[in-house]
DNA sequence: CGGCCAAATGAACGACCGTTCAGGGGCAGT
DNA sequence: ACTGCCCCTGAACGGTCGTTCATTTGGCCG
């Protein structure tokens, strides 16, 4: 047995062969999106993703410099959009941080479960970019939970929070790593066809950090 | 540029030519979860795996069918160990499901921090399994978020939990879902060259779980 | 010392990789 | 009708992959 790329799942068919509509460009971020989601950048090829979109290997080079560049592309945009969004819901949410703290879970959480496969390929596919493109990712990351420490920070000056303490330490940023963790890998496994919609996760997920923090009623 | 293998974040030198001391299947499995650990199973080859430990290519063959058997053969021990450690410690914890809770999470937690390279290839690499190898650690791992909802329950049915409601339901299955992630990746981001040990850690994520499940005091 | 066999070697195989590039088609402006 | 430009094609390049296998090694038993 010689063969490669049994690729995830085996999943097998790309299928599509006619041409899709869009400007290729898109066409092409939308088949990479869709192909590394399911079996992973390394066993994804060049020529795989195009056969997805109707065109040959050599035309991704007329879009992107490399499939390194097309990866950092993809990634970059989703993440930038996440913490516009981010920053959005909680400047929106007033001064109180217990609402502040809300309006994040609902944002971070409901984007998660409604864009999983852009989740997906951001969160676990990042290690495959060469280090000078995952500096900036991963700079967004630390903004993110920047944010994060910053709403637990506020709460516990205004004696809104009560969070559990670490070692003797309150350790904010081990907490929000913790809550992070929890709100990001929601995509790995949420589906939507379940009886359970994003509003309820967003709730559930909101009511569990408030509770973990030790917010006040 | 035509090179392949850049390979997560650029770790180059397998250094090691010197046979490993220990009898060859061992040293093979300590280098493959060593490799894997650091730059992903797709892109470790056999060689880098047989070079790390002193041996060619050919070996390997002499211990495993092939590349897929050894992972498999790596994250089932794990595995297997995890879920009978968590098993034991639930039944050595009494009959309080807070005890129970709490000595789930001290095991699971520090487990996770303690054996990270383990912890991260189980959960990372699993989608490169074919899929019949596959399936075993799904099982397994149902059956651990099983022990962690069967705690819940009873709690639940004892009065002693008051978890929050997702869409008018209890959906004690989502809540498992949701600590477990945070429990599990501990062993992408802790480090334990920091302030916090272990022990803080498996408190630490103790103490947010029993509020998260609104644990009476 | 000779025979045995598990284990290691390293060349070889067939396949596929990311990327390049000469060639060509279609359509705008002149 | 011609030019120029953008985009696509598909063969080709140099390289690496997992796996196989004939051959050699090296320790143990008699």
């Amino acid at each position: 047995m010689t063969k490669r790329k049994p690729a995830r799942t085996e999943v097998v068919a790309p299928a599509v062969v006619e041409r899709d509509q869009r400007p290729p460009i898109e066409a092409i971020r939308a088949a990479a999106f869709q192909q590394f989601a399911e079996r992973g950048y390394p066993v994804v090829t060049v020529r795989d993703i195009m056969k997805a979109c109707g065109l040959t290997q050599g035309a991704l080079y007329n879009h992107f410099k490399s499939k390194d560049e097309l990866l950092h592309d993809i990634i970059a945009s989703t993440q930038g959009e996440l913490e516009r969004l981010c920053q959005q819901a909680v400047a929106e949410a007033g001064g109180d941080p217990r609402a502040k703290l809300a309006a994040f879970v609902r944002v971070y959480v409901m984007r998660h479960c409604r864009l999983r496969v852009e989740a997906l390929v951001a969160n676990r596919e990042i290690g495959w970019l060469d280090a000078g493109r995952v500096a900036d990712i991963r700079r967004s990351r630390r903004a993110i939970r920047g944010i994060v420490v910053g709403i637990l920070a506020q709460g516990v000056e205004d004696g809104l929070f009560d969070p559990p303490l670490a070692g003797g330490r309150r350790d904010l940023k081990a907490i929000a790593m913790a809550l992070l963790d929890q709100w990001t890998h929601v995509s790995m496994w949420y589906g939507p066809g379940g009886e359970i919609t994003e509003e309820d996760m967003a709730r559930l997920y909101a009511d569990m950090a408030l509770r973990a923090v030790g917010a006040r009623p």
